[in-house]
DNA sequence: TGAGATATGTCTGGAAAAGGACATATTGTA
DNA sequence: TACAATATGTCCTTTTCCAGACATATCTCA
């Protein structure tokens, strides 16, 4: 039972922290959005789509939480992300709110 | 700018994990419907809907996460809830998710 | 006695989100 | 050469969610 409860709120916490997790992702490593695509979905076991992921990741951007450039592979070209300095403090404030979340017994 | 991001994070994770935040509170003390709305909107500063609240409540305890017991205060009826095992079993689940949040498992 | 707080419940219209389709181009492989 | 994978983007319809209203009853205090 208790995994299939661990499975159902990864899921919630992707479906509804997205955001935060690319913001991890990328922090841990540069990415571009078909590579985050596949690491969420590995990693995690939930479906991402690619319709969702793009506005998201550009909407990232324009708020400051993302950078990107542009790479060209050959003839096909990559967005690579990375992150600043706001989007560093927004899952720093984050991983705060769960610390307290898991110490507090409020 | 990380105030009003704590402030901003704890709202979402109050609005889109609403039920973890009640069976926290009622496994640290029984608690009946219009105590939680009082302590959810003080501890987290977020304004929470009895509209919202009581339907939650009621299927919380469908699925068997909580169990109640009428309580008269006078002419008064509370309907005090209690965690169940399966309702402890979640949250300790969602704690043992979040330490891999913060611990950077990604 | 009237107002505000306590206490619990339902319901609905509009807004937000999700899902899937439409769109295009390159690269690798069978 | 055709199909699957890589890569990024928009758009529309359906579904889900939420704020606020509707509803009722008791208690306390001025």
């Amino acid at each position: 039972m208790t995994e299939s409860f661990k499975k159902e709120i990864v899921q919630r916490i992707i479906r509804n922290l997205l955001d935060i997790q690319i913001l991890r992702l990328i922090r841990a490593q540069p990415m571009w959005g078909y590579r985050i695509k596949k690491e969420v979905e590995t990693n995690f076991d939930v479906r991402l789509r690619h319709g969702a992921l793009y506005p998201l990741l550009n909407s990232l951007e324009t708020e400051g939480f993302l950078a990107s450039q542009k790479q060209q592979q050959g003839g096909r070209t990559r967005k690579v992300y990375t992150i600043t300095n706001k989007g560093k403090q927004y899952i720093e404030t984050y991983a705060n709110v769960l610390k307290e979340q898991i110490q507090n017994k409020t």
